[in-house]
DNA sequence: ATTCGTTATGTCTGTACAAATATAGCGAAT
DNA sequence: ATTCGCTATATTTGTACAGACATAACGAAT
């Protein structure tokens, strides 16, 4: 059996994380349930850190990733933009590109 | 100013780590002082974690990564094999192009 | 005005991990 | 036999971070 290569992928804007593999996993969570809540139990994180997570992400975001609304009927929820979808889509895309050109790389290890 | 994308690799070994930047870093730093604690020293970085780092390393490598001798004149030393060698340049050169290749992809993130 | 489930925060506590400290063991050279 | 600087470990101490817990704020609907 030979070596393995692995690999881990982060956007930043202006030195702040803007996304990486845990963040997509949350914002897909919310996608899902329409709540910032529900998707951090599907995850199983506390609220508090998927809330410090998605705040983070709609800060260091140049246009707004979620819509967040607070009160009202339900208690309110949170729902992904059209550029919060396109970032999530597109960070997938780049993150298979990268692990396909990695795995094509990995044989130079085994003839050493 | 736009979006940047940053990454780590790692080369796994059944299932264990073999290499990754932190300990390419210290092979590194032993190569240039032939002594393990000097090589943490220039890393600042603990003697026992280099040393387990170190001792990780040659675990899950399939060959020797570097000879350690204990005692002796100058009281002992430890020095990269060719394998080792070969290890660490192996490991930038997929690293860089790593590197290539997602700041070409990144480009995607600018047009959502 | 009250209820409801959610977002939005602060605070407190526990724990895994890192760092510091201590010490044993080694072998060539004198 | 003793010294020396290093490798090789165990043990203790410190700390950053995660998790649990608590609570305020919100606004639509009744």
């Amino acid at each position: 059996m030979g070596y393995k290569i692995k690999s881990r992928i982060w956007i930043e804007s202006d030195d702040n994380v803007l996304l990486g593999e845990g963040r997509v996993h949350l914002l897909k969570a919310i996608h899902e349930t329409g709540s910032l809540s529900k998707g951090a139990k599907s995850l199983n994180i506390s609220y508090k850190k998927a809330w410090g997570l998605l705040d983070s992400v709609n800060k260091s975001a140049k246009e707004p990733v979620t819509i967040n609304s607070v009160g009202g009927k339900g208690g309110g929820g949170v729902q992904l933009t059209d550029y919060g979808k396109s970032l999530i889509e597109t960070f997938d895309e780049i993150n298979k590109n990268c692990w396909k050109f990695l795995d094509e790389q990995v044989a130079k290890f085994e003839t050493l």
